[in-house]
RNA sequence: GCGGGUGUAGUGUAGCCUGGUUAACACGCCUCCCUGUCACGGAGGAGAUCGCCGGUUCAAAUCCGGUCGCCCGCGCCA
């Protein structure tokens, strides 16, 4: 026989169906055993009657969490024990054999809770019974299904989906790189990307035209509630457009994800409003602004767009210019003639999805000619000589005809939080790490053995732990 | 690195301010009873050296000092 999805059951009355999944509850009568099973998020009840001799005795020592396949007829139930607060609970399952498939010990904490309440270190700990809660079913459910809608929105308009690397270059601007050291090459390393900027901007040097990615970054910085050690972007770039092409993409396709998958939350103003940076730090006093009328309301989804951040500022840390955005962002055109005396009050094309006062995404529109390129470096404090090998790439590329090009990449993690309403990232995402950047579950990082470490040539300094 | 919060049975909490018998409650777990429950119900039971180290005291979960873990925020995050 054929296994049925409990799901599928309302389908099948008065059949004899094959079941397989979970105990979620188990409600022992004595004489009556009702067993509640659980498979892919739906549960169903069964009824073991006492005539069933050999059924019974089974059931009398099952536990919750126990695997079990069962075979037993789907029944509508009486008037009176349909209980109108289950999905399934018009329906019950008598059970005629249950075939006992695995055992469970108790599971460390309650899996029937929302699970806010249990210390998070034990969640991620036991992980893989965590997931097993349906709020975390429903929130890695979603976050396909927006993925899935993401992917296949941008299939039609033509763009397509490319993988960039893992293993690549570290560069000294930005955030700090998680490297890799490499066995071939001892003494050198790979990073991780903090994203594929470089890569998707390569990408239009080879012709793409529209590129996305659900991509991977990965950043070795201290991390919040609304930042991971990884996190996912949806990350795109397109060729011959301009910012407005790239802010109006983005805005059509959130408001599509949310009257399709959020139909009870409201977007505050549409088309989402847009404020240069200027103005949104004189107004709100921060560069992501929570516009909300009412901020505890989290049906409300106030989308706003920053735009015309300053190219640069000063870092008192580096004690020079770091770019605001990152070194590839194109001034405004009209202001490039100032960049030698007025750096600081030069405008970026630049522009910050902000929604309820989460930065959730950041784009721009991109430099391609070298001239300007090595100038922006220069101008960073960079000297050529560091450039050219740091960058060199990019710089010869753009010497062989690069269309203008731009694009965004948006927090994927965030976002979902927040339309989820979660309180983390965390917990949309399946193995987060801790606040220190632990998977508790695997126990990483470790050490690795003396032979790992003679294959790279390296040696551990000295043992301060 | 800095600031704030927190740590008591498997889980979640109370007790701490104002030191004083067997550290309480709920859920879970075990045993028994129960033919209509669905977070079933009833009876009984096991389970905690109160994060760790030290101090004060006749006496410390409680007061004091130190230390560690975790969470939130700041720094940092092109």
């Amino acid at each position: 026989m054929e296994r049925s999805s409990i799901k599928d059951l309302k389908n099948k009355i008065g059949k004899s169906v094959k079941i397989s999944g979970w105990v979620d509850a188990r409600r022992d009568h004595g004489k009556l055993i009702f067993l509640d099973l659980r498979d892919a998020g739906e549960k169903v009840q069964t009824v073991i009657l006492p005539e069933k001799k050999e059924v019974h005795h089974l059931g009398e020592k099952i536990r919750p969490e126990w695997i079990l396949e069962m075979i037993g007829e789907v029944k509508k139930r009486p008037e009176k024990m349909v209980n109108p607060e289950l999905l399934l609970g018009d329906i019950e399952i008598e059970i005629d054999k249950i075939i006992i498939l695995n055992q469970s010990k108790t599971p460390p904490f309650d899996l029937s809770t929302s699970g806010y309440e249990v210390d998070e270190e034990i969640r991620l700990l036991y992980r893989y019974l965590d997931l097993r809660r349906q709020r975390l079913q429903k929130n890695l459910k979603i976050r396909h299904e927006i993925i899935k809608f993401i992917r296949d929105e941008l299939s039609e308009r033509g763009f397509i989906e490319i993988e960039t690397p893992l293993l690549t270059k570290s560069t000294p601007e930005g955030a700090r790189d998680y490297v890799v050291p490499s066995r071939l090459h001892p003494g050198k390393f790979y990073a991780l990307p903090q994203s594929p900027q470089q890569y998707k901007q390569l990408l239009m040097v080879a012709g793409i035209e529209k590129y996305f990615q659900i991509a991977k970054c990965l950043r070795d910085e201290d991390t919040r509630g609304d930042r991971q050690p990884e996190f996912t972007q949806l990350d795109l770039e397109m060729s011959f457009i301009d910012e407005n092409e790239v802010m109006n993409l983005i805005e059509e396709m959130m408001i599509k994800i949310i009257e399709k998958f959020f139909p009870n939350n409201r977007i505050l103003k549409r088309p989402f409003p847009r404020e240069k940076y200027g103005d949104v730090i004189k107004n709100h006093q921060t560069d992501a602004p929570d516009i909300r009328n009412n901020k505890s309301n989290n049906a409300e989804l106030a989308f706003l767009w920053v735009t015309d951040f300053p190219l640069f500022e000063y870092s008192d840390k580096e004690k020079r210019l770091v770019s605001v955005h990152h070194p590839f962002t194109s001034p405004h055109l009209d202001e490039i003639e100032m960049l030698d005396k007025f750096p600081k009050q030069i405008r970026a094309r630049a522009y910050d999805l902000v929604l309820n006062g989460f930065e959730i995404g950041g784009g721009s529109i991109r430099i391609y000619q070298r001239d300007l390129q090595e100038k922006i470096f220069k101008i960073l404090g960079i000297k050529p000589k560091v450039y050219n090998t740091q960058f060199g790439h990019l710089l010869e590329a753009f010497e062989f005809g690069v269309p203008p090009h731009g694009g965004i990449a948006l927090g994927l993690d965030r976002l979902i939080a927040i339309l989820q309403d979660e309180p983390n990232i965390r917990e949309v995402i399946a193995f987060p790490k801790t606040g220190d950047g632990r998977d508790l579950m695997m126990n990483a990082p470790t050490e690795i053995d003396k032979e790992q470490l003679k294959e790279l040539d390296i040696e551990i300094k000295k043992k301060k732990y």
